[in-house]
DNA sequence: TGCCACTAGTAGACAAGTCATCTATGAGAC
DNA sequence: GTCTCATAGATGACTTGTCTACTAGTGGCA
């Protein structure tokens, strides 16, 4: 469901194929819900079944076909419904911090290891969010909503640095 | 497969039914790894079928019959390869947040319930957080570690209430 | 006596997500 | 000339996760 109505919202800024979706995903919407390419063409399929998109077949010069998806009326109604809806309840799902809940059994050199793949894994997530920030203008107000979303994750990954720091100094 | 690495280790603390577990679940790891009752048990059926886990039958005095899972030899070693094993990535996935993406297309009133729904969330997970923080003794290592985790889910909480109160500031 | 909540487990359907592999084409590298 | 990379799209098999609805016993309460 959430990842349908974020490719129709997606589709609704700008009509797009499934690679230009994946692409998005991965620099922008990635941040706080990943999409794998199998599921977005998958997705895709399934909102054009139900009337929510259409596809526009754009002949590519050279290049293979193009298959632009873009929202019907139908669509916009939809994500009009889904956005005004009761929100999902955020579930956390995080396999780092379930491994350091049995890392007793894991010894001090595994829980330094531990630590330090997550803790290069939040600096490079954290100089990936600060470089797409710079580069994004905050045109209107939608794009300053992004931005938000964006300082969201910065502010998260500083917690979880200083986190790092402190639980390595307890325990590795 | 981080589920069943979850169950395993929770099983080596204490054998356990899956009724158990469920609860154990929903109080403790599910700060931040939820699970589903079917998929406890469909787990569980898994562990013993790969030789993992073994189930004791015992009788109830009147109460329904429990199976007690606990785990075997190859259980401990499967437990201890995921452990050393390399990390899985953890994967932000944020129904809010892909929210607050299009939020633009909410306005201001619709931000706004976004906005406080989530802030009530955060803030009721913050105390439950913080209680059974302080319900649970640093016993060992293992329960220090437990309670570090607790910190690290107190620590992102507070971020995001820190968040929410600058984006309403700014947004609704 | 009937109803409810709790304990304990099971079944089935379905939605969502992952992983590997496949077909094409064009551009540029070697 | 072949090879790799990026573009564009798709499928199969599989695992995980969610939702609903059961069976069945115990104890409390009104």
């Amino acid at each position: 469901m959430v990842l349908s109505r974020i490719i129709l919202g997606l589709l609704a800024i700008a009509p797009m194929t499934g690679y230009d979706l994946k692409r998005h995903f991965d620099s922008t919407v990635g941040h706080f819900w990943a999409a794998d390419k199998a599921q977005i063409y998958r997705t895709l399929a399934r909102l054009v079944a139900d009337g929510f998109a259409e596809v526009e077949k754009v002949a590519g010069a050279g290049a293979p076909d193009r298959q632009e998806h873009r929202v019907t009326a139908a669509g916009r109604a939809a994500l009009a419904e889904w956005l005004s809806s009761e929100p999902e309840r955020h579930v956390q799902r995080d396999p780092f911090l379930a491994r350091v809940f049995f890392g007793a059994d894991l010894g001090a050199d595994g829980l330094r290891a531990l630590f330090a793949s997550r803790r290069e894994e939040a600096r490079s997530q954290l100089a990936d969010f600060e470089r797409v920030r710079a580069e994004t203008a905050a045109a209107d107000r939608g794009a300053r909503l992004r931005l938000a979303t964006l300082d969201n994750g910065i502010a998260h990954l500083r917690t979880e640095l200083a986190w790092l720091e402190a639980a390595e100094g307890e325990f590795a």
